[in-house]
DNA sequence: AATGGCGCCAACCGCGTCTTT
DNA sequence: GAAAGACGCGGTTGGCGCCAT
């Protein structure tokens, strides 16, 4: 990471801080009193609504955000129009969709860019160039605006510098792909011709479409490969299904979408079809798929799925995954906002014992889990998205975080879709003090109830069941006074209903993965977060 | 201490697209 | 099918803070 970049996030990340130090959400104006529309001059000038009433512009205050999470959380989002006849706030309904998707969202990530993500994005502008909305929607918690804002900044610096936009290390070289699939066909096939058959095939067309499944190292980041998911215990009859599956959709994304389709198709149909399986309406989706495959709906599909007992890692014999945590615990770690009192400069070394202790042991954590500084495992874009699954479908799981130890199953994480995804922002970066927290448990026990009604209950963590563990004693202390917060003021009832946020998660994320899976089924919101790999950074040197 | 350059960020604006009537 | 409204996206601007001079 160039010096300027560290120096860059290094203001941004102070700049953080000090906004979560205000409890505010932005560097507010001098307080604007927004009471009157007579005393303060950004009103004149401005457009008027249908009732003549002046429409406010310039930054906006604490009480008009109140007013606007209010509604929000009344009315769900979109009707942007209606907020200023509704509510009396005097923003036009633009400007009230833009506070919000910028600012107020309460997924959303507050913090400086990873590095990480500042790699994800030079990748995702050196393929689909200023589409920021696009690239909004793969780092879950980043809005186009922000990304938008790095690129502009950091193109500018680059000119003035005339040094190229794009360095050489963000373009993808496939020049070991062919050793890769063969790699992992070996760790794949363990004796089954037909899963190596089929995988290196459906390798190979991934290939053919232009997505690399063994992407090259960017950087020093490694991630896990989608053949992590696959061998980590997935009986062939799954994977082949989710692979044919994801097949489906990268070649179809390939032609509707000029971005990463392989990325969404293997690794988006995965999940989502993780959740398919687990759902009990497998069968119909292996019927569409043609294939002929039976489903079992075995509660022991758990236990197939579960990889925490140590060492194990599925199919994979030999030389999978060269590291791996000890006990198959993994620790989740988001890579903005863990280490709040730590500089920049040590960001890519965080500590050994990270503010937020998670200790997972579940099937598609681990199984996603490289861990390990694979070579032929790197995928910058492909960990983002399991990133941002991550932290879309981490707020299933708030409840289980906001304890110290809790069981889940993983029909309950994919079950849990209805569990506000919004709230593992705050559930992950604040406290368990939250508003948030009483509520999504409530929300979680509620989901959990209703699944008792279609899956067995597991009962220990012996039996298949993943046990998300959280010391919680060692969780981030709150700086940001609770009132202030979005969650605070959205109230404990909050409930994100069908909002249009959700539904545009699952959209943009069902287009870019293909259209035979409904929203749904696809949806961010419903996959493991704590599922998902994290990132593992080696310190640069 | 003053000043200017720079980076960051919030917000506005215009336009295109989608949805509704 | 057309018009109007709502919404989303990308470009741009302006304010603020930091830092070097």
């Amino acid at each position: 990471m160039e010096r300027e970049s560290i120096g860059s996030a290094r203001r941004r990340f102070l700049n953080m801080c000090a906004v979560k130090n205000d409890g505010d959400t932005e560097r507010l104006p001098k307080e604007q009193p927004d009471s009157s529309p007579n005393d303060e001059g950004s009103w004149s000038g401005s457009p008027t609504a249908g009732e003549g009433v002046v429409l406010k512009k310039g930054p906006w205050t604490s009480t008009e955000d109140a007013i606007l999470i209010d509604f929000v959380k009344k009315h769900g989002e979109g009707n942007w129009n209606s907020v200023q006849r509704n509510t009396g706030l005097r923003r036009c309904g633009k400007s009230c969709r833009l506070r919000w998707a910028n600012h107020l969202r309460p997924e959303l990530k507050k913090g400086a860019l990873t590095p990480e993500e500042e790699e994800c994005i030079i990748q995702m502008h050196a393929k689909i160039g200023n589409k920021w909305a696009q690239m909004a929607a793969l780092l879950p918690g980043r809005t186009d605006n922000e990304i938008k804002n790095f690129w502009n900044t950091r193109t500018k610096r680059l000119q003035r510098a005339g040094l190229p936009l794009y360095p050489a290390s963000s373009i993808c070289s496939g020049d070991s792909n062919e050793n890769q699939l063969i790699q992992i066909d070996g760790e794949f096939c363990n004796g089954d011709i037909e899963n190596s058959g089929v995988l290196h095939e459906a390798m190979n067309e991934m290939q053919e479409f232009g997505f690399d499944p063994c992407k090259t190292t960017i950087g020093q980041v490694s991630y896990a490969p989608l053949s992590d998911l696959l061998s980590q215990g997935l009986e062939w009859p799954y994977t082949r299904s989710l692979l044919n599956q994801g097949l489906n959709d990268i070649k179809r994304n390939i032609v509707s979408e000029t971005f990463l389709p392989g990325y969404h198709g293997s690794l988006g149909s995965v999940v989502s079809n993780f959740k398919e399986l687990t759902s009990g309406h497998s069968e119909s989706m292996y019927r569409n798929l043609g294939l002929g495959f039976s489903y079992d709906a075995d509660p022991d599909m758990k236990n197939l799925l579960s990889c925490s007992i140590p060492g194990s890692h599925g199919l994979s014999h030999g030389n999978f995954s060269a590291s791996r945590h000890s006990a198959g615990t993994v620790k989740l770690e988001l890579p903005s906002l863990q280490c709040p009192d730590t500089n920049y400069s040590n960001w890519m070394t965080c500590p050994d014992t990270p503010p937020y202790n998670i200790l997972v042991q579940s099937p598609g954590n681990v199984s996603l889990m490289s861990d390990c500084a694979s070579p032929r495992s790197n995928g910058l874009l492909e960990a983002l998205v399991q990133e941002s699954q991550k932290i879309n479908c981490g707020k299933n799981q708030s409840s289980e975080k906001s304890s110290c130890s809790s069981a889940i199953t993983l029909s309950d994480i994919m079950e849990s879709t209805t569990v506000n995804f919004c709230t593992a922002e705050w559930e992950e970066t604040c406290d368990q003090r939250s508003p948030f927290s009483q509520s999504v448990d409530e929300h979680a026990q509620i989901t959990s109830n209703s699944l008792e009604e279609l899956t067995p209950k597991a009962t220990s963590g012996s039996d298949g069941k993943m046990v998300v563990e959280q010391d919680s004693t060692t969780s981030t202390p709150d700086t940001q006074p609770g009132f202030l917060r979005p969650d605070a003021l959205l109230g404990s009832n909050w409930n994100l209903r069908d909002s249009r946020r959700t539904k545009e998660n699952s959209d943009s994320f069902c287009a870019l993965q293909g259209d035979n899976l409904s929203p749904a089924e696809v949806s961010l919101d419903s996959c493991p977060w704590n599922s998902m790999p994290s990132i593992h950074q080696v310190p640069e040197h």
